[in-house]
DNA sequence: CATGAATGAGCCTTCATTCAT
DNA sequence: TATGAATGAAGGCTCATTCAT
């Protein structure tokens, strides 16, 4: 499942399709793209699109897949480089998060906008690479829960959680005004910065 | 504008209209609703609708509208009630904040699912409730930082989208999953201690 | 028929909806016209007019009613008037046509547009007063033919039809542009003289 | 314009889709005929009608265009094959403009009842090729002028106004009654004969 | 594999008509 | 009589999906 029709691992062509769907959900919306949009985006006829997936429900669940297991890779990937404590990790993920997702702002809108509806209203699906986008951040709560730099009266499940909602609404709003790469940089540092101390003065 | 058709006094059946709508919007998402499900959950015809609403999507909107103005005045005059410092007013308005949309289970769904979809691709629509929601986080933080109870070097606006994108997503895990009552107070400490103090150890 | 709900004779407000619905016709027809712009037009409610009129097809009917009964008892009167033989009463039928439904804008717009449409589309009506109309021209030729004035190889039916033909369709070119008095004239002294004697110089 | 979506070189459906809203139109009316009705007139789906024709409104002028073009080449064609004066053209005129019409009954009746109606009311539609009818009826008379036979004291554009207008309202009559061939050929004669001669014996 | 014309189910919206006041 | 809010049947149009080529 989500991954319809044929599949052969990856074709340039499905590729294709993935991408003109991003920037086509991106402009309008799920539910206001129509397929005929995502095929000329893509550059492929109509009918293309279902040799690669079921129906358009699957094509946005494979999108996510695609798009959050890139992510997901990213992050791991990057935040096994990354050297120092719990402080330095947890900047790096946020860092990390915001540089990724900014990179394509297509992405940025897709992610912020999309993954709430659709995780809701598309079939029964659970999305299981957002799980695994979750597992990621629980899992350095819980490192650094362990390794005793992290207050361990905090559920981690919900601790994930609470960050991602706050990572996702800054990057939404930088999604919708015109971020400059320095905007980053200080919402990075103001982000992780309260995470780890909070709002109050020590 | 938001505020189609006629309105007169006889604002019971655009209660029951708005009602329903809620209903039905929580229950398969504003696009896979059809407004014949409205009329039907309101108890009114297809066409009455049409009468307190220009089209669907002014129903939308002005359904935010109306809900958000409940949320937002509730929380303003919770916050006035209350004592003490600024910790206990975050605590306060988190709290709040779980407990006035749980109270409605489909509101919780409603505002979690819809908004960020809605406020992008509904029309042009800015959201101006949405917007006073913000402002009073805001003005929450602000004053915090006059009284020098909080650290000032701190963007009051951006806070203000972080502490909503944290509340906001746990009340979305909230929503989908079952919650005890006593859940809502254990993620209500949970929320504001992090906020307030953050992740670390101190 | 034709005279729907109750209907005493002629009531100010049967006669203020007949205007009204004159006018909305006028100005767009009788499909794209609603009910309620009629009533507005009158300033009457909705439902006012289905006292005076069973439904929409009975209103316009009974407008047509009330109209060719005008034209056709003014038209009669003037004919009465009208000194001399053939050529002065066909010229003065002539002018008389243009000059009525002239006088009346909307009532030239309603004519020439509405007559055919709605005489083969609403119900079975067969317009019995147009059917009159008819006939005074009918009457009008034979009275000719009878006083040797007018050739009688000429069947009268078709003839006054062919008449009513080529007065409908110039008043209809009047009505599009913008008449001024005089090209009444000139248009009605054009149309009598053809019809009398030809487009042939003799 | 007049030519909505696309249209490719398979004309084939298009014209299948045109002969069927003909039969339609001319049986129930263009407000009274559901797009769903001229599909199955058609024999194609509901939505293929829209492949070929922007909405309904473009399907009726399109229909509009492609009978008057057909008439039109019809008509100039044989009016070029015609020997004689004056007289035998204007004669072979009316003559063919019963026939063409007449040959195909459901073209006579849209032609008669919807050609006013649309020609006001379907969006701002000028109707260039019913002028173009009117324009080689108008060029007629004035060869007839210039030649000599025709009084020139008469203004060719209202003319053929009224010569159409007679023909029309006088091809209504035979559309509504049950024509026989014969009949055509008695009006031929008549009509063109008072146009030429006048209704005065002389 | 690829195409894109064709399909037809489905939905939003309109508006003539009704009826409680 | 008069009102106008309410009704709900009806229809134009869209668009995801199919399938013959």
């Amino acid at each position: 499942m989500a991954q319809g029709g044929k599949q052969r691992g990856n074709s340039e062509k499905r590729r294709r399709i993935l991408d003109g769907a991003l920037r086509a959900f991106a402009k309008k919306g799920f539910y206001n793209t129509k397929v005929s949009e995502i095929a000329s985006e893509a550059g492929v006829a109509d009918g293309t699109i279902y040799l690669y997936f079921k129906n358009k429900d699957d094509l946005l669940i494979s999108l996510f897949e695609d798009r959050m297991e890139w992510i997901n890779n990213r992050l791991e990937q990057e935040l096994e480089n990354l050297e120092g404590g719990f402080e330095e990790k947890l900047h790096g993920f946020v860092r990390m998060h915001f540089l990724l997702v900014l990179e394509n702002r297509d992405l940025a809108e897709f992610i912020t906008v999309e993954l709430r509806q659709s995780a809701k209203f598309v079939k029964e699906y659970d999305n299981p690479k957002f799980g695994a986008y979750l597992k990621i951040l629980q899992s350095l709560i819980e490192e650094g829960q362990a390794s005793g730099e992290l207050r361990d009266d905090l559920d981690s499940r919900i601790m994930s959680r609470a960050i991602f909602g706050a990572l996702d609404e800054v990057l939404l709003q930088m999604t919708l005004g015109k971020t400059k790469p320095e905007d980053v940089e200080v919402r990075t540092r103001m982000l992780s910065d309260i995470l780890l101390h909070g709002l109050c003065k020590r």
